[in-house]
RNA sequence: GCCGUGGUGGCGGAAUAGGAAUACGCGAAGGUCUCAAAAACCUUUGCCCUUCACUGGGCGUGUGGGUUCGACUCCCUCCCACGGCACCA
């Protein structure tokens, strides 16, 4: 550090010299302790007659607001920017998130993401590339539509107004977006296609015979040919055969297609406000109450339109392997599918129960799924969803009052309530009795409302040992608990097992013989907590044996489970007698235990005993009759193999991802193209799209339910070619529809005759850089994902995958307060800083540097005013430095070696300017800029003419994709052919970015002691001797011989003396 | 609770692949210029000790440990902040 100051004050004092000797008056009067870069420009810069060549109307300061206006309106008059079509360049497509132009419009925290990407485009066109990078409006959905009630007015106003202000914004920031590309969701030329899209799904069934999506017309000829037969259950229809396939009336057959096709309609809950008689979505609900009324929020019944996502749910996982995203948005994709893999097992009904009801069902069983077959035999009993069909069958008339008024309360219950935080476990027996069919065992059959029945069978095998859930709900009902899986000890792999001595239990001499035994044990209060060693078991349990008093008896959990009575009497707890009987003979032999009602619950007293009893871990199998002793890493795959043959259960694959709802109950959307008549639902042909939007005065909600385009009878009514008559589908699409597509519309966004040219969009398409908030890190990106490869399995687009790459920017928060606090901006709190004001103050140039210097693009960081001054100031230095006369000293042996020092600045620059802009580090794109200032600043006085015009050439073009605004103007200036922005990037040389010496710290014992310098390329062997020799290093070996010399080449040098 | 992300000077942050910690910028202090101020520029700026000075030394990347000639970086433990999910069988 030191050494390296030192070496730029030097070079800087020679240049005050070199400077002083030159024949300019003004550097004469220059102070003479100057000695500085800055001041060397700024003098140059400001002499008073020196002879300018610019018009008199131009600052010789830099001031952004003169010149920034006039240049993007010189752009866009000459369509620099407009995208050429494919063509044999390489190309880039580089997309921000479809956004909802907001009425509020932008602040400096969403240009977080539009600055770099712009920067990003500009350096590609510079680069040779064709470059994609259009801008659109997410134009429906309900911000719109409720800004538009409010407003008494039409969304689609608001919208063109709300957008307008966003391109304004845009292009105060010389965001080089395409306009001639512009897109609105909102416009029937748009949502034509998105309707277009829903038939193609509406028109297609997922085969998992091919993985992959098919007409649904085959199907259909499927079926009359040989009926399911072939057909693997994927969806939940019944078997049919040819005969009763061709047997089917139309409107039978169409809804029997509905459980294959990939868009198709089932009966959904959605949150209905009684009061405002309207559908809220998930956002106007908070608590549980209606947001505008406050009353409280009830589930409603309705026909709701879905796209079969669960069928791509496998592609989803596997293709994220091929796409580069950040991880952890790979993994919350992961996670939101859920997939996992188990088995489903069916429960025998115990049927002499059923013989008290009316009607006796033979063949009742439950079916469950569960993740872990290995902890089958541990299974004591059975717990069902209060929303389960069987709960009904099931109950005995005994308990019938008490379900009924659970089940209702149950449903009362809102989701918030029934997934409470910590809630206490609550759940009635239903009086009945499955037979466990592992083991026989008869297990009693509860309702819970713990258990959901939008997962799995909604019903599942309780294994209270294994499963956290289960093992409260046990403990709190007195149910029996069976450890079935070994405990392992994590930290030392082995078993663990652990015995609690009350004292006075064991005989005198117990804590010695433990002690020559070598079991470790730690006593207090006379009581012994045991640990103890897989190796000493069988010892112990001698041990026990012998000092356990008569009347008393001793226990071991965990990796075994014991109960030692006396010499000789020792029971193991592993299965429902041995529960029993343990049970028993504790109670005969202690009072105080008499209140437990299970094994498990009393040896829960002991707090000692707790991390022993309940684990979750894929252990060896115990108590599980010939499984026992099975490792834990086959014993669920050994299990589920045993369950398909024995036919007791089958292995089954179970997602957490549900399908996607699109139905809105609205108007401001894409309506959906389906009309309903008497034989079933007819699609709108696909030559009638689209199916418009009317263009309405009112479109306040109806009242039942129904979205407000059922209220509008020329819309409703319709009458199909063949005379009949129809209603069409009043739902209109949520907006997740728009966006998963857009980004192929982009590729030929004018196209009338179809959604778009498949030429352009395998041309254009996948995305090659996509950036957004990480708040839409599921459900968008999920969506489209699932849209794209419909499209290509349907042979639409040739790719599978919308987008190679995907960053997320962070946050930026509003200025930091005096008391470090970090918050958000927000409108409601008044700290939002818009481009407006910081391009008035500062221009749109250090706005842009700023945006990408203040942090790492991913990370969130706050706003800083003054951080922002700092690169307003940098830009200043590069105007002066730039605009500056060109007259340095002729040639001669100084200026050649400063000559090589410059180029070799110029090459490292462009290599990391260009490197981190490709690798998103926009933040040292701007600190390698500044020090590339810095160093020509620094050379200035010292480096030839040629050398100097090639250096600013260079910080010119670099300077371009940053700065565009300041880079144009000083081009013009120079006189240089327009535009800037149509220039090539400067050529990259490595040879001439190698470094000549090089400096290497010398460290003794892992502590630098000197350095040297030596020219690159000296052999191993002399730079061992030279760093032997500094003054430092030998004072540190204080004569001692070195034991050992590292030399890592071009690093370091580590020297090792004992 | 689980999952994810992060923790480096007074502040924002940098550090390629295990090899010079704190680049770049902000702020601060002192100075130059000025009648003065602002602006601009110069110098210093992790902490501590030592030296008139040159210098030399110790500590230092949330905590504690480990691996290594060498750790911001790899492994283990714990703490804190932020984001997401939450009875998912």
């Amino acid at each position: 550090m030191a050494t390296k100051k030192k070496t730029r004050n030097t070079k800087i004092a020679k240049g005050t010299k070199a400077a002083k000797s030159t024949k300019s008056a003004q550097r004469k009067t220059a102070p003479r302790k100057a000695a500085s870069r800055r001041t060397t420009a700024r003098a140059v810069v400001q002499p008073p007659n020196h002879p300018t060549t610019q018009p008199p109307k131009q600052s010789a300061k830099y001031i952004p607001q003169e010149f920034e206006s006039k240049w993007f309106q010189k752009w866009t008059a000459d369509e620099l920017y407009q995208t050429t079509p494919a063509d044999e360049r390489p190309k880039a497509y580089i997309l921000d998130f479809f956004p909802y132009p907001s009425g509020d419009g932008l602040s400096v925290g969403h240009c977080r993401n539009y600055v770099p990407t712009d920067v990003m485009s500009r350096y590609y066109r510079m680069r040779g590339y064709n470059v994609l990078h259009p801008m659109g409006w997410d134009a429906f959905g309900l911000p719109a539509e409720n800004a538009a009630i409010k407003a008494k007015t039409n969304p689609a106003k608001l919208i063109a107004d709300y957008s307008a202000n966003y391109k304004r914004q845009f292009a105060l920031l010389g965001i080089s977006f395409d306009w001639s590309r512009e897109i609105n969701s909102s416009q029937p030329n748009y949502y034509r296609w998105t309707q277009w899209i829903f038939l193609q799904l509406y028109k297609a069934w997922y085969d998992p015979r091919v993985n992959a999506a098919r007409p649904i017309a085959e199907l259909e000829k499927e079926l009359a040919e040989q009926g399911t037969r072939a057909i693997p259950s994927v969806v939940s229809a019944d078997a049919l055969t040819a005969e009763q396939w061709r047997a089917l009336s139309a409107k039978e057959r169409n809804a029997f297609l509905m459980n294959f096709r990939l868009a198709y309609r089932k009966a959904a809950q959605v949150n209905w406000c009684p009061s405002c008689k309207t559908v809220l979505a998930n956002e106007e609900v908070s608590e549980g109450k209606c947001w505008r009324c406050g009353s409280v929020a009830e589930k409603k019944t309705l026909m709701q339109w879905f796209f079969r996502i669960t069928a791509y749910a496998d592609r989803l996982v596997a293709d994220l392997d091929t796409i580069d995203w950040p991880e952890h948005i790979k993994l919350m994709q992961r996670n939101w599918i859920g997939r996992s893999e188990g088995a489903e097992v069916q429960f025998p009904v115990i049927s002499d129960q059923l013989s008290a009801n009316s009607s006796p069902i033979t063949d009742n069983s439950i079916t469950v799924f569960t993740t872990r077959p290995d902890t089958l035999w541990g299974a004591t009993f059975m717990v069902l969803a209060p929303e389960h069909p069987l709960v009904e069958k099931l109950t005995t008339a005994e308990c019938r009052a008490q379900v009924e008024a659970y089940v209702a309360q149950a449903k009362r219950e809102t989701e918030a309530e029934r997934a409470a935080v910590e809630k206490e476990k609550t759940g009635v027996f239903i009086g009945a009795y499955a037979t466990n069919p592992v083991n026989g065992a008869r297990i009693p059959i509860w309702v819970a409302d713990y258990v959901m029945m939008g997962y799995g069978t909604g019903a599942i095998m309780a294994v209270p040992a294994h499963d956290e859930r289960d093992f409260a709900f046990a403990l709190k009902f007195g149910l029996p608990i069976l450890p079935v899986i070994e405990r392992t000890d994590p930290s030392t792999g082995s078993g663990l097992a652990k015995s609690f001595a009350l004292g006075g239990t064991m005989r005198d001499g117990f804590a010695d013989a433990l002690r020559a035994e070598g079991i470790p044990f730690e006593e207090k209060q006379g009581s012994l907590y045991i640990t103890i060693p897989p190796a000493k078991m069988t010892r112990y349990v001698e041990i026990a044996q012998q000092f356990v008093q008569p009347g008393e008896w001793n226990e071991v959990v965990g990796a075994r489970w014991l109960f030692i009575f006396g010499p000789n009497d020792v029971e193991t707890f592993g299965g429902m007698e041995s529960e029993k009987r343990i049970l028993a003979r504790c109670h005969a032999l202690e009072p105080d235990v008499r209140g437990k009602r299970t094994v498990m619950e009393m040896l829960y007293a002991v707090e000692f005993y707790h991390d022993a009893l309940f684990h979750a871990e894929y252990g060896a199998m115990i108590n599980s009759d010939e499984f026992s002793g099975t490792p834990g890493n086959v014993a669920v795959h050994r299990v589920t193999q045993w369950l398909q043959q024995t036919g007791k259960g089958t292995r089954q694959v179970n997602y957490k991802l549900r399908d996607w709802g699109i139905s809105r109950q609205r108007y401001w959307g894409t309506p959906i193209p389906i009309i309903h008549t008497d034989r079933g639902e007819v699609p709108v042909d696909e030559k009638d799209l689209p199916v418009k939007l009317p263009d309405v005065e009112s479109y306040e909600p109806s009242a039942t339910g129904e979205s407000p385009l059922a209220t509008i009878p020329k819309f409703v009514n319709v009458t199909l070619p063949d005379g009949t008559p129809g209603r069409r589908e009043t739902d209109t699409m949520g907006t997740f529809a728009c966006s998963s597509w857009y980004f192929m519309r982009f590729a030929d966004p004018h196209n009338d005759d179809a959604a778009f040219d498949p030429k352009q969009v395998a041309y254009w398409l996948p995305v090659d850089t996509y950036v957004g908030g990480a708040e839409h890190a599921v459900m968008h990106l999920l969506y489209a994902r699932f849209w794209t490869k419909v499209l290509h399995d349907l042979g639409y687009v040739p790719f599978v995958e919308p987008f190679t790459r995907l960053r997320n920017q962070g946050m930026i928060l509003a200025p930091e307060e005096k008391d470090g606090k970090r918050e958000k901006m927000s409108k409601s709190k008044g700290n939002v800083i818009t481009p407006d004001e910081v391009v008035k103050e500062y221009g749109a140039d250090a706005l842009r540097a700023y945006e990408m210097f203040i942090s790492d693009f991913e990370q969130a960081t706050p706003w800083s005013t003054q951080g922002l001054g700092g690169t307003w100031r940098w830009l200043r230095r590069v105007w002066d430095l730039l605009l500056a006369p060109s007259d340095r000293p002729a040639a001669d042996a100084t200026t050649e070696r400063a000559d090589r020092d410059l180029r070799r600045a110029i090459h490292k620059a462009n290599r990391k300017v260009s490197a981190d802009i490709e690798g998103f580090r926009f933040n040292t794109v701007v600190s390698a800029m500044m020090e590339f200032t810095n160093v020509i600043t620094d050379a200035q006085s010292q480096v030839s003419d040629a050398a100097f015009e090639e250096a600013r050439h260079t910080l010119l073009l670099l300077l371009a994709p940053i700065a565009p605004f300041m880079a144009e103007e000083i081009w013009a200036r120079k006189g240089r052919k327009y535009s800037v922005h149509q220039q090539k990037w400067p050529q990259f040389d490595a040879m001439l970015a190698a470094d000549e010496m090089m400096t290497l710290p010398i460290m003794v014992n892992g502590k630098v002691r000197d350095r040297v310098e030596l020219p690159v390329g000296v052999s191993e062997i002399e730079v061992k001797d030279a760093a032997l020799r500094t003054q430092n290093v030998q004072k540190h070996l204080a004569g001692k011989t070195p034991a050992q010399v590292i030399y890592v080449p071009g690093r370091m040098v580590s020297i090792v003396v004992r």
